[in-house]
DNA sequence: ATGAGATGTAATAATTAATATTACAACAAA
DNA sequence: TTTGTTGTAATATTAATTATTACATCTCAT
C-alpha cells in the first residue's frame, strides 16, 4: 500500500501559499484548482496544517499565509500535522488471536523492534528535508522551463 | 495509510517454516491458522517468497522450507518479494495535469528526489533486519514467557 | 445591516485498494 | 486412484481514501 498522497498535496499547498505570498490570496477554491482535489480536502487539510502552527488561515475573508520560515518547516512537521498517529504503525500486523501457536502469540513484539527502528529512520530523513529544500528545487525548475 | 500487512503475515510465515523445520510439514493452511489469514493468501504470498528465492514450496505433496539461511534473508529481500514495484511509490503524488500553474507542473518533479530519500532509508533500514534477528528475539520472547 | 465570498465541519457518497472466498486444474505420493 | 496439496483465476467482501453536499459561521466592503 501507498502513504496516503495528503502529504504530496500539503507540500504543493504550502509551496502555492509561498509563491503568493503578498500577490494574491490563496484560497481553498483556488488551491483546489491548482491541486485538483475537491476544496473541502484542501480546507481539511489547510486546517491540520493550522492547528499544527504551520500556515494562519483566515476566516472570512480568507487567504492562507506561512507562519514559519520555510527553512523551519520540515517534512516531518507537515507530515504529523496530516496524521494523528505520526508515524506510528505505518507497516500494519496482522491480528492473531493465535490460539496456541507460539509464533502467533509473539509475532507482534517480535515485529515492534525491526518497525520501529523504520519509523525512526523515515521520522530522521523526513526531518532533513526542509519546505526550503523543496521550494529551492522548484526555483530550479523553474529556470529551466522552456 | 499504512504498508500493506503482506509482509507481516511473511515474516511470521518464515518464522514459522522455519521453526517447524524437520518436525512438521508446513501446509498453506497450518499458515492460514496460525496466522489468522486466509489459506489462498498465505498460497500467494509463498508463491513470491518461492519466486525471490527465499523458500521452496513442494508441489502436491506440499510443505515450505527456507532455502537459504535466517542470517542471509533480509526484511527487505522479503519486501521486495511481496511487492512487484519495491518501495517505488510508496508515497503516493496527486495527479494535477494543472494547467497553467507553475506549481502544478513542477509538483511531481520536486517531490521526486526528497521521497526517494525516504525510500532509501527505508530500504537501508530494512536490510540491516535479518530473519535470524527476528528468530532470536522470538527465542527470548519464549524464554520469558509464563 | 446586509450581501458576497470565505472558512469549518458534519454527514454522506463514490471510488479505490486490500483482503477473503470460491472454484477448480495440476500435481505428488501412499 | 484416492487423498491432500499447490497454483491461480474469478469474484466478493471489507476497509480505507477521496469526493461531494450541505450548511452554519465568519469578515469585510458597500
Amino acid at each position: 500500500m501507498q502513504i496516503s498522497m495528503k502529504c504530496s498535496v500539503a507540500v504543493h499547498c504550502l509551496i502555492f501559499i509561498y509563491e503568493a505570498r503578498d500577490k494574491a490570496k490563496v484560497t481553498s477554491t483556488l488551491l483546489s484548482k491548482s491541486t485538483g482535489c475537491n476544496p473541502v480536502i484542501i480546507r481539511n487539510i489547510l486546517s491540520s496544517l493550522k492547528k499544527a502552527g504551520i500556515i494562519t488561515v483566515a476566516r472570512g475573508s480568507g487567504g492562507a499565509k506561512l507562519c514559519k520560515n520555510p527553512a523551519e518547516i520540515t517534512l516531518l512537521q507537515i507530515y504529523n500535522a496530516l496524521e494523528p498517529d505520526g508515524l506510528k504503525g505505518i507497516i500494519g500486523i496482522h491480528q492473531c488471536y493465535g490460539l496456541k501457536c507460539p509464533v502467533a502469540q509473539n509475532i507482534h513484539k517480535v515485529l515492534l523492534a525491526p518497525y520501529c527502528k523504520i519509523e525512526d529512520s523515515i521520522k530522521n530523513t523526513m526531518n532533513s528535508i526542509t519546505l526550503q529544500s523543496m521550494i529551492n528545487d522548484f526555483h530550479e525548475l523553474l529556470k529551466y522551463a522552456d
